[in-house]
DNA sequence: GTAGGTTACGTTAACGCTAACGTTATTAAC
DNA sequence: GTTAATAACGTTAGCGTTAACGTAACCTAC
């Protein structure tokens, strides 16, 4: 026989009722006089009573725990999405449960195993590709699903996100029609970021449909950083020769691309083209202004949340919610 | 009656064994014969038995979770720390609830009160300034708490850091030695971040010790994002004199500082010197180094959590780690 | 062949909380 | 003044898991 804590039957005694009308009086529910509740409530603080969640959980057969899979915290992509559905989810009462899975997939699956342990109200899904297991568990516990960033006609559950095939094609058809004929690509190796695989597609795509078609380099390999990784981007396509224009996974590696050519003397736009993408706030203070792209990242995470939020109470929402993207054309590429 | 859900008992019935044989099964502990167990294991697997770990944590009194309270994402100061942390919790098998205030102690009370409902094996804040309340609380539960970034001669529980305003004068002083004399400071409206704080104070002590004491100018309102802060920083500082070297809270600062400079053709370091802290990966790119100050934060996560890891098992540890700080002599700054 | 030890299990009683239902006062209705 | 409705509580039985203890079978040793 243990006893030690104080729980609710501690303060029952204390307060000579019951222990129902203490969870009651707790929880703020009908049932109790507001003259004993008040004086529960009295009692329970001075005993430093501190509800135990996991009892309660056990009991209701669910929890206010939110899982949330991003690939890495090391962008700030990931870290606006995440405000937007925090700010939604803490509103709501809501805890969340945070993984990166640093685009590991059987990360992502030993992970979203472990959170099924606690029975979580929903989870959290960065992209749509993930283990057959992980979908198979998912629903197969019936647990509200949200696929961010990403979106398919054939969701686990629901999905909000951007077309990135899209978005890369209206980036490349865009300098196609400035003139470029001569592009390449700075990414992540091939296979480890879906998204950014399918808007190196999308800028393909784009120049084959050209007047001509023209074949786009690839270049990038992993490295330390963002920045670091544009930069040696570029090193490493200018070893061969020279492109007129230079598509970036995104804004930051962008920057350390633009940072290499001014190491070596060329200008932009006037050499070379320089292609972001995100729109991130480094690119605002740039002398020159950046061309890249908006993604609705905050906006992403809030209406995900919120539909999820829907849909964990019950109400049907649409599966798949495509949000926009927008050009933004700057001046690191020629002018019409 | 309920029963729905596979739980411990159909995986046992379906065996033809006792539940807590089961349970010493799935546990991997002792008492079971292999081959019962792999028997057991199976047929586990063949019911899509989810383990339950609230009836488990309520049964054994503790948890896996790690309570982790940052102040925001939109930093990779914070989201380096806790990589560091997170990496060597994950291998010990705790999973991480991440929360950020936004530099409100009362959303950090708030927070810390709901996640102790979920008995979580340890708690982690950042910083050593919180709500009397908040300490009280952590102290009484007797939780494991670490306070990491800054540090204290008597934090809640263990702490891990570096001395900011150490750090400050350090770069203070280099300054001062470099002969600057007309000092300024771009940073967060104070009482926001006591940690910067203490790096301004350090920084006006170094001036008010040098050669003759030298009055510091503050500027910096809260805006959007860090770059255009800087930025602003500078507007404000250059619309009443040009000051001869401007200290910035942080590199994303400085570097948006760096643009403003740019913008109104001032030359770094010839007409005015900056300063930044941190040396994030941005700097690694920029074509003029930029004088800075390294903070361990990578290890920083990571020994905090192995201190706190220690604890967790009982183990005493230092109560308070300092880690250093090194300054980098860039070229954002006169030679000496 | 019995004492002592070990291995492989099973039984029972919690852990703290809440749903569902039962009971008792209080009020309202006619 | 009896009946019906309602508000304010209490009782009981779980939720899924594990600690602690119990037991039966099997070995080993002398």
């Amino acid at each position: 026989m243990r006893r030690s804590s104080v729980g609710i039957r501690e303060v029952a005694e204390a307060a000579g009722v019951s222990m129902m009308t203490v969870s009651r009086a707790i929880r703020g529910v009908e049932g109790v006089s507001e003259k004993k509740r008040a004086e529960i409530l009295r009692i329970a603080k001075k005993l430093n009573y501190v509800p135990n969640s996991n009892a309660r959980s056990l009991a209701v057969e669910n929890s206010n725990l939110v899982g949330i899979s991003l690939p890495t915290f090391a962008n700030d992509v990931f870290a606006e999405i995440l405000a937007g559905m925090r700010g939604t989810f803490e509103g709501a009462g809501y805890s969340s449960v945070i993984d990166t899975t640093e685009y590991s997939p059987e990360s992502e699956r030993r992970w979203v195993e472990r959170l099924l342990t606690w029975r979580p109200a929903a989870v959290i899904l960065t992209g749509v590709d993930h283990l057959p297991d992980v979908r198979a568990k998912l629903q197969d516990a019936a647990i509200p699903t949200l696929e961010i960033w990403d979106v398919t006609s054939d969701p686990i559950d629901i999905c909000v996100g951007i077309d990135h095939e899209a978005a890369g094609y209206d980036l490349g058809r865009y300098a196609v029609t400035l003139g470029y004929r001569s592009p390449a690509y700075v990414g992540a190796p091939l296979g480890r970021d879906r998204r950014a695989d399918a808007r190196l597609r999308g800028i393909k795509r784009a120049f084959d449909e050209g007047p001509c078609s023209h074949p786009i380099r690839v270049a990038g390999r992993p490295e330390r950083h963002a920045f670091g990784a544009g930069a040696a981007g570029i090193d490493e396509l200018l070893q061969e020769s020279r492109p007129d224009v230079v598509f970036f996974l995104n804004d930051h590696m962008a920057f350390g691309g633009m940072m290499a050519c001014g190491r070596r003397g060329l200008r932009i736009p006037e050499d070379i083209g320089i292609v972001g993408f995100n729109a991130l706030d480094l690119t605002t203070v740039l002398p020159v202004p950046m061309t890249t792209a908006t993604t609705p990242r905050r906006q992403m995470g809030v209406v995900g949340a919120r539909n999820l939020l829907a849909r964990i109470h019950g109400v049907e929402t649409e599966r798949t919610t495509m949000l926009p993207v927008a050009l933004i054309a700057g001046e690191t590429t020629r002018r019409e």
